[in-house]
DNA sequence: GCCAGTTCTAAGGGTTTTCTAATAAACAAC
DNA sequence: GTTGTTTATTAGAAAACCCTTAGAACTGGC
């Protein structure tokens, strides 16, 4: 068996850390994080092959996690851990979309056995589960599910603003001639007395920007647009 | 005799746990589930030999697990277990296709022997037992019996409708172009200037999301269509 | 060969997206 | 500040895209 990769988002140090220990003992490569944002940052970047999620977390809480996981990778096993008593987390955890869920304090052979289940379930669906997740600051775009989203919520693009938003935060950080856009974004014999580009520009500014204080679509006259955080 | 593997649906965390390590003694292979959602699809999504599951179950109740699993894994053995004094249940568990029933409190020897008794009459039927059961929210979709379900509603495919949903429901949450469809489903070399998919997610949808309220299937104008929950 | 069920084609009308073109605003250089 | 150039914004025309329907072509069982 390769080495897999587990993420566990947990802000007890104690349990994280325990958990962590015992796992990297079973072969597992682990990460953790203690705090929501991060941790769903980490899930979104990198590839793991299964998180394990507390509920109660400072930032983001689990079901924000897990739902907002779920709909970025819908192949990413999540194993959700709840604290005694609260039982209502159990029917919130599976209609959110964890694949299951165990109750603090659990024996530890169990989460590895509900690891190992999870895993040999995801392996099983042999398609290919790779997900190219693309972000900038809170601006977060998903070009398998074609979904993209700022900060918590969900933006609608259509397919002609979604390229364009592609092809600029592939090229994140880096000024891109409106040439350069009229050519890989439209088509290469590109008419370069349309107005077009600026156009889309706007539309996307609309949807992405024009809402939030930071601005991520920066205008450099006479040479380009960028798309940067700053 | 290889490793059997058994589901154990049961919400009382001390019986299910005594079950449990009796039968790894035994050396079965056992998984825990204390709430009905979580059991059920555990058992829809994994390769169980064997069902023991309880009646009153916080989630989905043991009546409503055991129809519906009837209905996708017509040949995998289910022992009901009931409570002292729920003598209607035994006739329901029948009517309803569980293979056995005990009731509680029993005698550890006596599940053994019905466990056995059940495995090896379903070993005896030698059918291949290997189902493949995909979901997304309450559609269910077994590829081995080919048969569809949503919510409790059965649905009736013919084959081209069945191999479009198939690729669809494997590939949920990802936006899959017509032309991806049509080389897929169809065949690969497919002409582009038909509109076939269209007729077909058309006809699709007639069957699957006319009749409830959340719809499963969405156009992504531009770039394809998505099945996937909300 | 006939029938029932299934698959596909073709055409319409409706909706959404894309682009154009014209005006307003911002910018850069003097 | 003035001027010329570049960019932003808007509305509406044009195009592309998608849905729906009816019926033709195909299929397999009898």
């Amino acid at each position: 068996m390769d080495n897999k990769r587990i993420l566990i988002i947990e802000d007890d140090r104690r349990i994280a850390q325990n958990i962590s220990r015992g796992l990297q003992q079973e072969g597992f490569h682990t990460e953790i994080a203690y705090e929501g944002y991060n941790g769903r940052n980490l899930a979104l970047s990198q590839e793991f092959d299964l998180i394990i999620l507390d509920i109660s977390l400072p930032g983001l809480n689990g079901y924000e996690i897990c739902r907002n996981l779920r709909e970025q990778k819908p192949y990413l096993p999540i194993i959700m851990l709840t604290a005694l008593g609260e039982m209502e987390d159990k029917v919130e955890g599976f209609k959110l979309g964890a694949d299951d869920y165990l109750v603090k304090p659990f024996d530890f052979r169990e989460l590895t056995a509900r690891i190992n289940a999870c895993l040999r379930r995801s392996d099983m669906l042999n398609i290919h589960k790779h997900e190219e997740v693309l972000q900038v600051a809170d601006l977060v775009v998903n070009v398998t599910t074609k979904t993209v989203q700022r900060g918590t919520k969900y933006i609608e693009l259509t397919a002609r603003e979604f390229a364009l938003l592609e092809y600029l935060i592939r090229n994140k950080g880096r000024v891109v001639s409106k040439m350069d856009l009229g050519e890989q974004v439209w088509n290469l014999n590109f008419d370069p007395g349309t107005n077009v580009v600026e156009v889309y520009i706007n539309y996307l500014r609309k949807k992405i920007d024009k809402d939030f204080q930071q601005k991520l679509i920066h205008t450099r006259s006479g040479m380009g647009y960028v798309l940067k955080e700053e």
